[in-house]
RNA sequence: GGCGGUGUAGCUCAGUAGGUUAGAGCAUGCGGCUCAUAUCCGCAGUGUCGGGGGUUCAAAUCCCUCCACCGCCA
């Protein structure tokens, strides 16, 4: 088979298991595969990034029969929720596998039947913690109790020892071939203190691992023995392989594998470097080049978990910043491999502080001397002088490191990079004067000549600033009289007087609005939700459902508030008095459609300050996918009507 | 308990083939500019480089030891 003669470049992110709504750590994930895919894509290489969604197992089928759904529709149901998300966040992934895909199913099966004829799988006999409540197998790792025993983690009650017919995959026979490899490849694991973990893990010694239940229906089926469902892992780690057309489409399989990069996070690191090669070795596929495992991200220095409820939602920062705040924040704060910490006044300091202060700003300076002093227009330039020349210069030497930076996967040394530059771009501006020279007319073309320089500084970087944030960058590019998609640009042809003389430049609107501190946090508090445990219903007495006042509220006038994507201002008459609130719901409603429309609202809601304005109602809408429906009466009520 | 790692300015961190007064960003103070999103530019600090001991002409950097924290394993 042939390779195409351009270098490929295929990276995953872990395949997210659908018992959980997506999270930060999902988001972060997801956007270092992103950010590596579009510079990739930028330096020339043929990139494939691959996302997904694992759906089988014994969690799925609880939390589905929970829900009184089948587990398919759960995971049509959550699937929906992440690709959304990704579509937010501009992932630009080139597929998104499911496990319970037809094709995923049957590779799985044909590479579990080869490993049987080779007799790397084997019919044993597993011995294990079994907790009958709740129908499971408790994890290895569980300690024994003081009395020998077992506690199952989930439900507190004891657990017993039971046997169970299985399939084993003789991990055992590959200890040695692991080691070796890990000799021969030192970098296979980054960053390089988790390989010392990895190497340790197996020096120990390696146990045979069970790859089917009879006790779980959900999942692929053992091929030829259908009462044996394949494990988990088995089932998941393969989508790497089928993802990518394997056993379909064999010439693109053939083409991307073996992976450049797993991206995963440091819980499953050994599924990856230990179980996967040994995986792939016994099925003769070559083996992936690098499992890069990258840190946590704790909620103001703890780890966030379900269990603590301090998960993090992203919506509420993409809704207030969008998508680029967000990737930049998580991108530029730690290098991949280090946790960090994640906290609203750290993201706010530093969202303010480089993207509306330092880009924004010399954006918006930039473009608007350009308008004010050319029309919009420079059209004849002085020649360049040794000043500006250091100013072109630098920008080589930059575009060099950011790109040496982005191939080590040092994704924040890259953007600390292209700050410093901005910063020189700032001083270059504040040396050169140009809004003294603009008062006299001889000077016209050494003003245009410092302009020239400044605008081709900003199309510069943001060429370079394109993998971390994609629409920031495109619009920068279009604001600077680009009429082409940046992607089409690469670090081959992007040169710094790329920017054109005569080229119209649009006039600029902020890209990064400044927030305050008070009102994000008043905007948080405002939608943070105590969302019930699964199974559990809090249940509430009348008296405390009557200390909410609800009315009919008839809107009189809508209008979008400046500076946010989401959020409107929203005039409502209660019959008494007329209220104003704000509220997130601009993606689905326009405010001329919402005029005249009556709707329930809370009137004795705590008023809450949104964005610098008091919200004295709240409406009523169901929340699907992320979007807010709101209901409205069809009958005609009077406004102020109590509802109950 | 075993293996590995970390401890440097108020905060987050950079800095080891040992070498002139230990750095950056943010925060703080002062000054300048006004094109720009109260933004930008300049200047100014501050540190027993976790403690102790050792090697060396010279150590944040090498060695020993202790303390604290983190990770993996048991």
């Amino acid at each position: 088979m042939a390779k195409n003669s351009k270098k490929t470049f295929y990276i995953t992110t872990p395949i997210y298991y659908v018992n959980d709504m997506p999270h930060i750590g999902h988001a972060y994930t997801t956007i270092i595969a992103d950010a590596l895919s579009r510079h990739k894509k930028l330096a020339g290489y043929d990139v494939f990034f691959l996302t997904g969604t694992d759906e089988h197992g014994q969690k799925i089928e609880k939390a589905a029969a929970q829900k009184g759904m089948t587990p398919i529709e759960l995971a049509d149901q959550v699937v929906i929720r992440f690709k959304n998300l990704w579509k937010t966040l501009n992932i630009s992934y080139d597929y998104f596998i499911r496990t319970t895909q037809d094709f995923h199913e049957k590779g799985v099966q044909k590479i579990f039947l080869k490993l049987k004829e080779k007799e790397v799988i084997y019919k044993g006999v597993y011995k294990g913690w079994y907790c009958v409540s709740d129908e499971n197998f408790l994890a290895e790792d569980i300690p024994e109790d003081s009395d020998g025993q077992k506690t199952c983690p989930d439900c507190g009650k004891k657990a017993g020892q039971v046997s169970e017919e299985c399939y084993f995959f003789k991990l055992s026979a590959y200890q040695k071939k692991l080691l070796d490899f890990y000799t021969s490849h030192p970098s296979f694991v980054q960053p390089q203190s988790r390989m010392n973990e990895v190497v340790s893990f197996v020096r120990q010694g390696l146990k045979d691992l069970s790859i089917t239940r009879t006790t779980v229906k959900w999942g692929i089926p053992v091929p030829d023995d259908p009462k044996h469902t394949i494990y988990v892992w088995f089932d998941a780690l393969h989508n790497y392989l089928t993802g990518i057309g394997y056993d379909l489409n064999l010439a693109s399989f053939e083409k991307f594998w073996p992976a450049t990069v797993h991206l995963i996070g440091k819980d499953i690191l050994r599924f990856h470097a230990i179980f996967w090669p040994a995986f792939l070795m016994a099925a003769d596929f070559p083996l992936p080049e690098t499992v890069y495992s990258h840190g946590w991200w704790l909620k103001d220095e703890t780890k966030m978990s379900k269990s603590r409820g301090n998960v993090l939602d992203p919506h509420l920062i993409l809704d207030v910043f969008g998508p680029d705040a967000l990737r930049y924040f998580l991108l530029r704060e730690i290098p991949i491999g280090l946790d960090g910490n994640f906290s609203h006044e750290g993201f706010l300091h530093r969202v303010n502080s480089d993207l509306a202060n330092d880009l924004g700003n010399l954006a918006q300076r930039t473009l608007t001397m350009i308008q004010n002093f050319f029309g919009g227009k420079i059209e004849k330039i002085a020649k360049e002088r040794d000043i500006d020349k250091q100013l072109r210069l630098a920008f080589v030497s930059v575009k060099n490191k950011v790109f040496r930076f982005y191939e080590a996967y040092a994704i924040n040394r890259a953007l600390e990079e292209i700050w410093g530059y901005i910063n020189q771009v700032n001083k270059y501006l504040a040396e050169n004067e140009p809004w003294k020279l603009a008062n006299d007319e001889s000077q016209k073309e050494n003003l245009g000549r410092i302009l020239y320089q400044a605008a081709s500084a900003l199309r510069g970087i943001s060429f370079l600033i394109f993998p971390v944030m994609p629409e920031s960058s495109q619009k920068i590019w279009d604001y600077l009289g680009e009429s082409t998609p940046i992607e089409k640009e690469s670090y081959a042809t992007l040169k710094f007087d790329g920017f054109s003389l005569g080229k119209k430049i649009r006039k600029p609107k902020a890209l990064f609005p400044r927030v305050k501190l008070k009102d994000f946090l008043a905007e948080e508090k405002s939608k943070t939700v105590q969302i019930p445990k699964e199974g559990h219903m809090d249940y509430i007495t009348f008296d405390e459902f009557k200390k909410i006042d609800l009315r009919v509220g008839e809107i009189i006038k809508v209008e979008k508030v400046e500076g946010t994507r989401k959020l409107l201002k929203i005039d409502v008459n209660i019959g008494t008095e007329t209220r104003q609130m704000v509220s997130g719901i601009a993606d689905e409603y326009k405010p001329e459609d919402l005029v005249g429309k009556k709707l329930v609202v809370v009137i004795n809601l705590k008023p809450a300050v949104i964005r610098g304005i008091e919200s004295q109602a709240m409406l009523l809408a169901a929340e699907i996918d992320d979007k807010a429906i709101i209901p409205f009466f069809i009958e005609d009520v009077p406004a102020g009507a109590k509802v109950k």
